[in-house]
DNA sequence: TGAAAAAATTAGACTAAATCTAATATGACA
DNA sequence: TGTCATATTAGATTTAGTCTAATTTTTTCA
């Protein structure tokens, strides 16, 4: 089940599975947003293990590092991270300023598959700024 | 000549063409970095006008406001800006965090054209979340 | 085992970016 | 010129994140 994954992950990332460590995992693997460190900090602390300020941040660096969480770009202050299990891109709506995940493709499709069109329709929203929620009301500008 | 345009665009903007205001325009234009607000106020205080903090923060915000100036999302703590002339998207390479600017194309272009082949080519780099630097060392990852 | 070493965690001090505040200066215009 | 809105200022405050030195937990290995 999932704590296995997540003990397992993290050991063979040569990282202790400690309940501090473990649970920073859980909660970004459990959440779809993108959690700023803060508050990656607060849910921790909600219920058990507690984990100090500083404990979190350490966590969060080597959980970077080690390549299981990156961290995300956004408009804003402060650093965002998302758990890195699916490989994608995170695109930056010009006129909302949302983040919406793109995924990665490891080989370009012929734009006549269908997966190929899909692709294509995606291209033309980024070269637009736009994500697929202001796109369509935009479409002339 | 510049001068003139910059205080022609502010107004335009319905923002008065004050010495502190004018200076973080003029400067924004001739860099093509893209700075952090400490280095903006920094800059703009090397020389003339004096501009305190508050205003420098003040004039950053009124200026993306009016849409003479964008911020950047980029991935390290502090928001960084650059005068939006030209229209272009902020790419964020995955492997090695830099910025890179994508021209924006009001149309898509079809495949077989020049210009459609390397909007293509740009897409591609973009679904593999790897900049233009770092995409042909890392092509068979 | 259990003593010593290594790794992880902690509270709280510190730093740096950005915002806020309340006072002052400037420019527009009747 | 006098009045009013706008802009600027110094410096205090807030907030995200880092650092430090002490403590706790885990591992190692005699």
């Amino acid at each position: 089940m999932q704590a296995e994954a997540i003990k397992q992950s993290l050991e063979d990332s040569g990282l202790r599975c400690t309940p501090q460590r473990y649970a920073v995992m859980a909660f970004l693997m459990e959440s779809n947003r993108h959690p700023t460190a803060a508050e990656i900090f607060e849910a921790v602390n909600r219920m058990d293990p507690r984990s100090s300020r500083a404990t979190t941040y350490n966590n969060l660096r080597d959980l970077v590092q080690a390549g299981l969480v990156r961290e995300v770009a956004v408009e804003g202050r402060s650093a965002r991270f998302d758990a890195k299990g699916m490989r994608h891109h995170h695109f930056i709506c010009d006129r909302c300023g949302n983040v919406e995940d793109i995924e990665w493709y490891k080989v370009p499709r012929p734009a006549s598959t269908s997966l190929g069109k899909r692709i294509l329709r995606e291209c033309e929203l980024i070269f637009r700024g736009l994500c697929t929620k202001c796109a369509p009301r935009h479409a002339s500008r």
